[in-house]
DNA sequence: CTATATGGTACTAAAATAGTCCTGTTTTAA
DNA sequence: TTAAAACAGGACTATTTTAGTACCATATAG
């Protein structure tokens, strides 16, 4: 359930690895070795993080990748939709009025909200708090959130 | 991010459907006419359904499928269990070793935690829940889970 | 000028998902 | 007793998504 890409499993490594390297800038082999991903694999994901702006690229001989901003600064929610693209959890979103269902809308629209929910919570997790060390985890109440519109 | 398969989508409004029915056993034929739902599609989900014991079934003629338990008492979790299996948020946990890197299992294991906590979230929330209409949701704190331990 | 390295894109292969169909079993009812 | 209704289970195909690779262009350091 609930599942995240590969991808972007690995694309939590690698900007992990660019916050240990630190400001200097890491070629994609460089961060592929230390990570021991595919080179080519990195490179992919690099792109995709520069263009999302949570790394920034030094072109040329010597040139590489280091982290736009300091690791307490880059969500979990941010590298998720650097590397899936702005998802919503069911497609009912796109095409409304094909099956036109009264109980499918209601019931869609509380998946979207929970999804949502998610969402925000997950803007609150960071690069910084990924690194930490394994600690048990409250779970949040979502149902709260469902039953009124005000807690 | 965070997709559920779009089966999950229909199976909730299959057993929102089943849940608007009441005791008496509906034929998938009838679910499929009420929901738009491909009748094939539909067969397949509730035989799922019962196989997870979330419906349960009467065969033969005039026979068909009703909810197991009342609306209030059937988990989102349960539904997502029932259609898409206890699928873990990443591939880390079945093979370890093979990237061995203590940064990459330190990050694994905060999404995993991460995961592990929305779904006790979604073991709050009921098929009732997800038949209300909409409202807005608060968003959880997940980051409190991370940061201690006891919240 | 050349080696190093990113930028973009296109492509292939593998895997997951969705959807359908067939055959068997159970039960009601004529 | 027979026929029809309806579930049970599994196999199968097609579609879509994901993963991974390769190629060519551009930029920079030395």
């Amino acid at each position: 359930m609930l599942r995240m890409s590969k991808l972007t499993d690995y694309g939590t490594l690698v900007l992990s690895q660019l916050a240990v390297n630190g400001v200097a800038p890491s070629s994609a082999g460089a961060v592929a070795g230390e990570t021991h991903i595919a080179q080519p694999t990195v490179s992919k994901l690099l792109k995709a993080l520069t263009r999302s702006g949570l790394v920034v690229s030094t072109r040329g001989a010597q040139g590489g990748y280091a982290l736009a901003r300091s690791p307490d600064e880059i969500t979990a929610a941010e590298i998720i939709d650097a590397l899936e693209g702005p998802v919503a959890i069911t497609e009912c979103s796109a095409d409304s009025g094909a099956c036109g269902l009264e109980a499918w809308c209601s019931v869609g629209s509380a998946w979207q909200r929970i999804n949502l929910s998610i969402r925000k919570a997950l803007q609150q997790i960071t690069l910084a708090d990924l690194q930490h060390r394994p600690r048990p985890m409250a779970p949040p109440d979502l149902k709260a959130g469902l039953k009124s519109s005000h807690n």
